[in-house]
DNA sequence: CTCGGCCAATCGATCGATTGATTGACCCTG
DNA sequence: CAGGGTCAATCAATCGATCGATTGGCCGAG
């Protein structure tokens, strides 16, 4: 029954409840079925659990952002692409997505560092989208910085609401972060057939399933 | 040199920094330059900081929300006043305002309550703007509860990058924020004469100022 | 002398991690 | 098939360290 996906599912289960520090890993045990020492025979220790998830919801974001850019050269077909597989992502993996966003603190030196390193990756694309778009004159943008985070923190929120099986459908929310990203550069709305509405997102190795999924967790 | 100040001060450093949970009292005596025990002398506990920090904060926006909305029955100017407000209190106390934002899980259940009451009350404010104004037909609004939450996360975003003294000041980050608002709900920029340009914020009690502010607290 | 401000020492509880032992499934040899 | 050996999987017990909080008393200003 267990193993180390389960373990990575109550870690984020209990991470994004409780946090990082304020998760014990006699609680870890607990929530994964399993004695605490026996975490330790899977993984190496609390922080390596931390980074495994970090990195698995990063190299999707990564693996996902490439998937979007290519399809087109056109810089509003691409920011839209790329932010309908954020949304997508932070959608269909919200406690995932949460915890990675949110503990990026809790880490060491050392692997804050790698992580960064992903995360700064994934933003870069972002940005020369931005850049782009704004050289041929589809975007008008006034600071790009201001932008590219306001942007970017806009649908990393999406973690802190959604949750599957609520009001919208992750279609729905694609098409809406989709017509504010366009707003928010500044740029007419693209044309569904080349925004891809056909991009999917997996549901990560470590987002929890089941249904005692705690509605309050980021309350 | 001490007192109740230093310690939210102190508190509102180290939570940024390691959390509220990767905290502990020594660290908090330590950074206020005082005993752990003392701690006990000025403040009931750990949490009781934490909520003091989190509750000025909110009132500090809730009066602020106040004084933008009153100048103006116009949604469109009121939403203006609102963000350049919320992005300004971000701005000056970034620290403070990233510690009652993200350390709410942190809280027992009977003080998160009242903390999240605060919180309710404030967005409620952004949602009746953005209602009246889609009634009068001055903004396109899609989804109204996803505009307001992409807005609100977008503006509290602020305090993940924004630091005092940085490449951009204060009336300039809110008049980015004014435009990037009025495009996300679909509607033309409002004329600087009425959109609060002299509205102004208070450094609060808790907001540490020292030079000493880590750099890499919220990397 | 009084008393607010302060701290060293200490409380029981819990922390992340490790140890040593037990279990059971599997494989090889006779 | 029987029997010995191997190894992944598991857990109770325990490690030293640290947790939030409390106690009792020292000290200097009024």
């Amino acid at each position: 029954m267990s193993g180390l996906i389960e373990i990575h599912r109550a870690a984020v289960r209990l991470f994004a409840r409780q946090g990082y520090a304020g998760t014990g890993i006699r609680d870890l045990g607990r929530e994964a079925g399993i004695n605490s020492a026996t975490l330790y025979h899977y993984a190496g220790g609390k922080e390596e659990i931390l980074v495994a998830v970090m990195a698995g919801c990063l190299e999707g974001m990564l693996d996902g952002g490439r998937r979007a850019l290519d399809h087109s050269a056109d810089p509003a077909v691409q920011l839209v692409r790329l932010v309908r597989l954020h949304v997508a992502m932070e959608a269909v993996n919200p406690l995932t997505a949460y915890v990675t966003d949110r503990e990026v603190r809790a880490l060491s030196a050392a692997n804050r560092g790698s992580v960064l390193a992903l995360r700064d990756d994934y933003e870069s694309m972002f940005q020369q989208v931005l850049e782009r778009g704004r050289r041929t004159g589809q975007f008008q943008i006034d600071d790009l910085s201001t932008t590219r985070m306001a942007l970017l923190e806009m649908c990393n929120g999406v973690s802190n609401w959604y949750r599957p099986g609520g009001r919208l459908s992750v279609p729905e929310v694609q098409d809406r972060f989709a017509d504010l990203a366009t707003r928010l550069v500044g740029c007419p709305p693209v044309p569904p057939a080349e925004c891809g509405t056909d991009l999917r997102v997996a549901v990560l190795d470590s987002e929890p399933l089941d249904r005692h999924a705690d509605e309050e967790a980021l309350a």
